[in-house]
DNA sequence: CGGGCGATTGATTGCCTTCAAACGTGGTGG
DNA sequence: CCACCACGTTTGAAGGCAATCAATCGCCCG
């Protein structure tokens, strides 16, 4: 699983298939597409960071283990996200699929040569950095500062902000790893769901289902 | 004070004097040396991203908060550092002397121009961001997966490391400041320093002095 | 010497975790 | 087709850790 892309043939052998990333307007650069399984390994923490990858469809999760085995999630990557861009040699987070999803991975030297060949490129590619680091410090301010009730309605409002804006959406990620991203427990994760739902916030038809039947009572349970 | 830059006259009467900051050996920019004061602040969230900084002596703090009045810091920033840089129009933080500090000051436009000018300089910002990025995902590592001890003596052992390497350091920021840093309550940091005193693992001849007495303890105490 | 602020310590509360069990659903094999 | 199993989720009960509330201490400065 680990090596699954060096070959670029993933264990579930689908062909790759020539494809254009475009990181932005004036950056666009061949990839191949992949698919990856469900819970399938897209790279490692401390492997080279030889791509760079674009989700087209599915959702993938980046996240960091500390010595003892905890789990820090620290972003989900959906369909237009870009995620892997290392400024380093290896990548300082591992990535796994959430759900079966279909990937553009660019080989790392081509970014690197279009940011250092060109002013607009090395633009983007600082945009996009910048851009990480700013939902990182967000991200902060929810782990340091939030209550569970918040840390969960803050998660809800910004996936659905990031979904093609309908009522409701699907979430592809366990409650687990709803946990590990929020720095709460799977438990204490769906009992913040189960309140939402008794307050007429969302609905729940599944548990992977959301439904925003007042994104304002969501407001107020974010709080902060 | 909010405004105290702008005048190029800090509020404690100091005269600028023209000065050169290295952010990269290949990208030096000449500003203006400044003298914050304690707690004065230096910029604040929604302002004009007009300079950046680097620090030449004492300590900074930058931090958000959210709309309740909570504080959440998000870096501290000691001598050689640069702090300010932003992507937007606008500075995303705040920023507040810790302890009276030296800064220089440099105008954005300079930074800006220099790095669409010459790739270095491309180069070095986006380097300086990326590290700014690597250090915001350890600290979501922090705030989401450690409990109240391994916090204060990851806290601890990074500030060691990045002081002058001595067995003991001076803390420049109050208890308030780590609390808010670690998200955690100034009584829980101060009983975690107590904690740490007993076991031996660092002394506290004043409570802004450490003397690390067990390196190797202190790892262990961070445990994750 | 007094005042004020930051830090420490103690007592109690409360929220989240932990431990435990039951539920539901999707997939597989009989 | 249905029984059964596995896994993810929900729910309940109990415990623990950090927050809160409160008081004292110590130190710097006036």
């Amino acid at each position: 699983m680990r090596a699954a892309h060096l070959s670029v043939v993933s264990k579930t052998g689908q062909r790759p298939a020539s494809d254009i990333v475009e990181f932005a307007p004036s950056l666009q650069l061949t990839g191949v597409r992949m698919h990856f399984a469900r819970n399938e390994e897209i790279f490692g923490e401390d492997e080279p960071a030889e791509y760079v990858y674009k989700v087209i469809s599915g959702a993938v999760r980046t996240m960091r283990f500390s010595s003892d085995g905890r789990r820090q999630i620290l972003g989900f990557h959906l369909p237009g996200d870009v995620f892997g861009i290392e400024l380093g040699d290896d990548y300082t987070l591992s990535a796994e699929a959430v759900v079966g999803a279909d990937l553009v991975m660019v080989r790392r030297s081509l970014l690197d040569k279009a940011a250092s060949e060109n002013p607009a490129a090395a633009r983007a590619l600082l945009q996009l950095t910048g851009q990480n680091l700013l939902t990182a410090r967000d991200h902060a301010m929810v782990l340091g500062r939030k209550g569970a009730g918040e840390r969960v309605a803050a998660f809800l409002l910004r996936l659905y902000d990031r979904s093609a804006y309908k009522n409701e959406f699907d979430l592809p990620m366990s409650r687990a790893d709803i946990a590990d991203f929020l720095g709460l427990t799977i438990e204490t994760v769906s009992r913040a769901f189960t309140d939402m739902e008794r307050q007429a916030a969302i609905a729940l038809p599944s548990s992977r289902h959301v439904v925003m039947k007042s994104r304002s009572a969501l407001l107020e349970l974010e709080a902060a």
